[in-house]
DNA sequence: CCAGGCGTTGACTGACCAGTCAATCCGCTC
DNA sequence: GAGCGGATTGACTGGTCAGTCAACGCCTGG
């Protein structure tokens, strides 16, 4: 009753959604045919068409909807008041949470977005620069204030830490790495270690930039 | 005369790879077609299918020899007898500077094998995480001689490092980064010095670790 | 009870393209 | 100069699929 059989308005626009999340994370975007989500979904294939115009519509919206997010989240976590640690920290948090509570949704999103750079990830390059540059806003602010040094720029640094992140989620994604609650905790605390402090032991002064 | 009309057993194999990388990073693997490949190589269509089975073929054959070469650098620079921070350096070196000899075949294999995730990378995971055992490898020697510290694991290590090297070429793929000989060997310094010094200023003690 | 219209359906079309194959070419050997 | 066999050609086939469209269902408002 509360759920009729005819679903109201966009509710059949959101399972199919859902749908496309299933199914370009399980054959991915290229090697599914829209006919799989359709069917997914439990709706017919025009349906489909009638939300979206296309079948890469479907996965831009999934795109943005997400990456919009954690732009929005990169943003307030630079506004605190935190250590630069904590920015980064929360920051690795948000994007490894994000893993954690959708699995398949942020799958699709580094696979067949965020790593497709011949496809998708031209389209959608500005929109996944401007990560980048948050990030690396974050790090020249720890250079000004003296916490970072500034021999790596800021952009360089941003690249990096941005780049581990995704590299171990894409660890997780393909079972490379362990799956679980301590192992998304040990990896955020790994991730923002590596990139603060490097792998050498400190012993060595700062100054010891052989090669 | 030297080189005939007809050429010579393997030559217009080779003709073909090259135009495969050619046209691989203008227009991708897949938005490509077979009889692109064949007339960049101004050969016809069906020779395509005389030297590979398939298209993928084609690709697989691109990859394989490219990253075997890799392998065995790197194996070749873990055998010398020298710091760590210099093996580090020699295979960033090795790695910017097969992308500064033939961009196009590296934004290929980069591109359309080891960020492909759900495609090529599937079939070649193999390959590519020996490429990441080898560097684990070393970052474990490093700590066991007390060079690094032994909190962030070889693998995670290696993961970090590999994805920072990924990352810069791909920024210089795509035109994020400015590119140049300069650049390039400012590159090599600034990601050994991220992964190994980490961004943090020389002044926190190594206890640091808050968050 | 009827009309209008959004939501929904799924068969169909048009285009594309990987891979096949029968025919031709050409260098070589005997 | 006959004939073998690998190299080369490109028209053709078979299958796939994204996207279209005409029709139907069901709610709503009059």
């Amino acid at each position: 009753m509360a759920t009729s059989a005819r679903a109201s308005g966009g509710d059949k626009r959101q399972m199919i959604l859902d749908a496309a999340v299933v199914v370009f994370a399980q054959r991915g975007f290229h090697a599914c045919r829209v006919s799989d989500i359709a069917d997914e979904a439990n709706v017919a294939y025009g349906l489909v068409y009638h939300y979206f115009r296309s079948k890469e519509e479907v996965l831009d919206t999934l795109f943005l909807d997400r990456w919009n997010n954690l732009l929005e989240a990169i943003s307030q976590i630079d506004a605190q008041q935190i250590p630069i640690r904590q920015k980064l920290h929360a920051i690795a948090s948000f994007i490894v949470d994000s893993y954690r509570h959708d699995p398949d949704l942020m799958k699709v999103i580094i696979v067949e977005v965020t790593r497709a750079a011949n496809s998708f990830a031209r389209t959608h390059l500005g929109k996944i620069r401007e990560a980048y540059t948050l990030i690396a806003e974050i790090v020249s602010k720890a250079q000004v204030e003296g916490t970072f040094k500034r021999e790596i720029t800021p952009d360089f640094a941003a690249l990096a830490f941005y780049g581990a992140i995704e590299q171990v989620l894409t660890g997780w994604i393909f079972d490379w790495l362990p799956r679980g609650d301590a192992e998304y905790e040990d990896a955020k605390g790994l991730i923002v270690e590596t990139i603060c402090g490097g792998l050498e032991a400190a012993a060595a002064p700062a100054s010891a930039r052989a090669v």
